[in-house]
DNA sequence: AGCCCTCGAGTTCT
DNA sequence: CTCGAGGGCT
């Protein structure tokens, strides 16, 4: 596609620029990407390239153009030469109904009109001025008398042609339409903008707004921006169409583009129902949408319909319902999780929000609250877009932070407000009291009072007191009860919070002392309730060996990982009283969680549960031995990188090299006797042996490499002889789509593990097949665009009963 | 050193 | 469901 070598630079140039313009104009106006990204980015270079080389063939309408210009001092004013107006608003069906009717009276139409209905984009208001096919200027709506000129911002957004797709475009054409920022878009600026140390914006239209006021435009073109024409306001040189749907039709072969869901609608019913259907898909539109505009599509009734004050007769808008409320920040409270950590949570007067009332908000951290710049008292905007989790977006700026009246009286006599001294409730609530404003740390567990330690940088906070504090005894005991875990049916979160309220748990192994009588009395608990609690007790003391991993609750180990665990040491006493070096071995196993493992083992708090649990007659089923492909992995190469890995001073001594002296010598004691001789055939650097030596002395790293060489040694013997069993779909990953008919998801999934295939939730590039049952979606799409193979439920049960695996109907 | 993929953890309301 | 970060690969 690119040019031959014997063209002239100036014919080179050109074309280039018009198939890149091309290609543009398929990728963002058509939305019809005809070639990839990687050749596009070849032929704009090229084209780079030789603008560099003959600076005078450089045009305005080139790509490379769209790069930005030297920053403002300020925008001009531009005045509009036809007004921006607003619309009218209709907030409920009835007052749709009501514009229809006056549209048809003054019409006087008996049958139903025919409407242009779109969506109302959530951006900005751009108003584009070509002139003979050229963009002469683009402005913002200002107060629609007079905006802002902000040419060559606009110019860089690359939806929007500079030069109309015409070989006779109109003399004079004013396009108004819509900047907005797609969701994805806002979602990859925001994390470049965190990168950057730069701060991010709570939702789309502030982000466009920022982004088109930029006085530096080369900023404004690394945003990533789209424009969507939604009229006509001026058109010079050729005559007007019939109707506002032929316009916008006119507007698409200029190559600017007309959103894909404008459609024309006959009638009132026709116009609700675009309304219900696009509220419905409104999450997966990609952008941000706040209603429905409708515009009679016949211009000479436009026309004639004319205007009231500022407002269109013949236009109106139909909004949804807020999606974003103003409300108050009651109180913050912290809450302590089942891992202490601690979550500040937005107390909240109670708001509808999207159909929903909303009381309460997760504030995630400190940093959030820091960010937000809350005190509490604040009015604030709480969101929920498309997901179902309230979000806390922005503090509403207010004219000062005055005390109220009552407490202002209260400082005026400087009577200090009476702090009830009682010790906190045994809830994992604490309130922070509501004349403190300013929100701060607890210093302290607000459960237990225990001391509060800073993770992750600074950001979680976390409670020292473990099963001492009232909060992680209570959600760890919810944990360990839940569905994936011990599956004790009956026993939920209110029954828990009852039973350690009455002091009859403190543990979960105290679970399994409980009898039925001392249930049966509780709150909403009858004989009956009490004995299949009773019953589910003893139903769960037979589960695998990771579902009670899982269920102890170790910081870092989920589901995949108690899996993990199980499979390589085969029994619970094995992990007990692995050394750490151990916990390395086990794939998908860090640092971070092997040290995570070793320190919940180590406490002895955890040890007496532990052994509480089996005591009671918990039996962790397991297959009893080591797995021979853990086995394997127990070399002594592997132990070194490891040691290495958790902090043995190795410096100078790399990977490759532990990996050599690790064949060579096998076994630890092997090592060892080399290092003590001085001796070492094993044909490394010299001096290795003595930098080993050094790193053996430090912190009893001789002692750990011991540990885990003996543990290794005792694991080995117990394994099963012999190759890794029938494992035919080890390495490879697998992904479950769509509704499966004859099996259930999770039994599809064990199937496959049985087989030695990891099942996961997404299809990526590494995927090596992908079932799709009945009514799959977007991960079909996604398998089918990365070439992943895909497979129906009937070949997989075809691909299953070929591996012995027969289902039971 | 940087990127991609998973996994873990926390969360709201009906 | 979404965010963050751990782990492993290049």
């Amino acid at each position: 596609m690119t040019a031959k070598k014997d063209t002239s630079p100036a014919e080179e140039i050109r074309a280039l620029r018009d198939q890149l313009n091309d290609w543009s104009h398929r990728y963002y106006g058509l939305d019809d990407p005809s070639v990839p990204d990687a050749e596009y980015d070849r032929a704009f270079r090229r084209l780079e390239e030789l603008e560099a080389e003959h600076p005078d063939l450089v045009t305005a309408d080139s790509p490379t153009q769209r790069v930005g210009e030297p920053p403002l001092d300020a925008f001009d004013e531009v005045r509009h030469d036809v007004p921006m107006l607003s619309l009218g608003n209709a907030f409920d069906e009835q007052e749709l109904r009501d514009f229809d009717q006056r549209v048809r009276e003054r019409l006087d139409v008996g049958g139903p009109v025919a409407y242009v209905a779109e969506p109302k984009l959530d951006g900005l208001a751009v108003s584009l001025l070509y002139e003979n096919g050229e963009l002469a200027r683009a402005a913002t709506r200002g107060d629609g008398e007079t905006g802002e000129d902000i040419t060559i911002n606009v110019r860089t957004i690359k939806s929007v042609r500079l030069k109309l797709l015409s070989d006779n475009p109109p003399a004079r054409l004013e396009v108004r339409g819509e900047v907005v920022m797609p969701h994805d878009g806002l979602a990859w600026l925001n994390k470049r903008q965190e990168k950057a140390g730069q701060k991010t914006f709570a939702n789309p239209r502030n982000a466009a707004a920022g982004s088109l006021r930029q006085l530096d435009s080369s900023i404004t073109a690394q945003r990533p921006l789209e424009f969507y024409a939604y009229s006509v306001a001026q058109l010079d040189g050729e005559d007007w169409p019939d109707t506002h749907s032929e316009m916008l039709e006119r507007v698409r072969d200029w190559g600017l583009p007309v959103n894909e869901e404008v459609k024309v609608r006959d009638g009132l019913d026709a116009m609700l129902s675009f309304y219900q259907d696009i509220m419905e898909r409104r999450i997966d539109l990609g952008y941000d949408i706040d209603g429905v505009v409708y515009k009679v599509d016949r211009l000479d009734w436009q026309e004639e319909l004319g205007f009231v004050s500022r407002a269109p007769r013949w236009a109106v808008a139909y909004k949804f319902p807020a999606q974003e409320q103003r409300t108050t920040l009651k109180a913050v409270e912290w809450q302590v999780g089942r891992t202490g950590a601690l979550t500040p949570v937005a107390k909240l007067e109670p708001v509808e929000v999207g159909g929903v009332v909303v009381s309460n908000a997760s504030l995630h951290n400190i940093d959030e609250i820091r960010r937000l710049g809350l005190e509490v008292g604040d009015r604030v905007d709480v969101y929920r877009a498309g997901d179902v989790i309230p979000k806390v977006v922005r503090r509403v700026p207010a004219p000062s932070r005055k005390p109220p009246p009552s407490m202002r009286r209260r400082l005026r006599k400087k009577i200090k407000p009476q702090v009830r001294l009682r010790l906190p409730p045994a809830s994992k609530y604490i309130p922070v009291l509501p004349w403190q404003r300013r929100i701060s740390l607890p210093a302290k567990c607000p459960v237990c009072r225990s001391d509060i330690i800073a993770e992750a940088g600074g950001v979680i906070q976390r409670c020292t007191g473990g099963l001492i504090c009232g909060a992680q005894q209570r959600e760890a005991i919810k944990h360990f009860a839940s569905r994936r875990a011990m599956d004790i049916d009956g026993l939920g979160d209110k029954l828990v919070d009852a039973l350690v309220d009455q002091g009859l748990i403190k543990t979960v192994a105290d679970l399994y002392d409980l009898q039925a009588e001392d249930v049966a009395g509780l709150e909403r608990m009858g004989e009956k309730s009490a004995a299949n609690l009773i019953e589910a007790l003893e139903a769960s003391k037979d589960m695998p060996l990771s579902r009670f991993l899982f269920a102890l609750g170790i910081l870092q180990i989920g589901e995949e990982t108690a899996k993990a665990l199980a499979e390589a040491f085969g029994d619970l006493e094995s992990i007990r009283r692995a050394p750490l070096l151990l916990f390395l071995q086990v794939p998908d196993v860090g640092s971070e969680v092997a040290k995570a493992i070793a320190a919940f083992f180590a406490e002895e708090h955890n040890e007496k549960v532990i052994d509480g649990l089996l005591a009671a007659g918990v039996t962790p089923r397991s297959n009893g031995a080591p797995s021979r492909r853990f086995v394997d992995t127990l070399t002594l190469a592997n132990f070194l990188s490891s040691a290495k890995i958790l902090g043995m001073p190795l410096s100078g001594v790399g990977t490759k090299t532990l990996e050599t002296l690790g064949r060579h010598y096998r076994h630890l004691d092997a090592l060892l006797k080399a290092v003590g001789d001085g001796e070492d055939d094993s044909g490394v650097k010299a001096g290795t042996l003595e930098k080993l030596a050094e790193g053996l002395k430090a912190d009893g790293w001789r002692t750990e490499l011991q540990k885990a060489q003996a543990y290794a040694d005792a694991l080995a013997a117990k394994a099963p002889a012999g190759a890794a069993d029938e494992r035919p779909l080890e390495g490879q990953t697998w992904v479950l789509t769509g509704t499966l008919a004859r099996l259930t998801r999770d039994q599809a999934k064990q199937h496959l593990e049985a087989l030695g295939a990891k099942v996961s939730g997404s299809v990526s590039s590494k995927t090596a097949r992908v079932v799709a049952g009945e009514s799959a979606g977007s991960k079909l799409d996604k398998a089918r665009s990365l070439d992943v193979d895909v497979i129906d439920e009937e070949e997989f049960i075809g691909f299953l009963a070929e591996h012995g695996i027969k289902l039971d109907d």
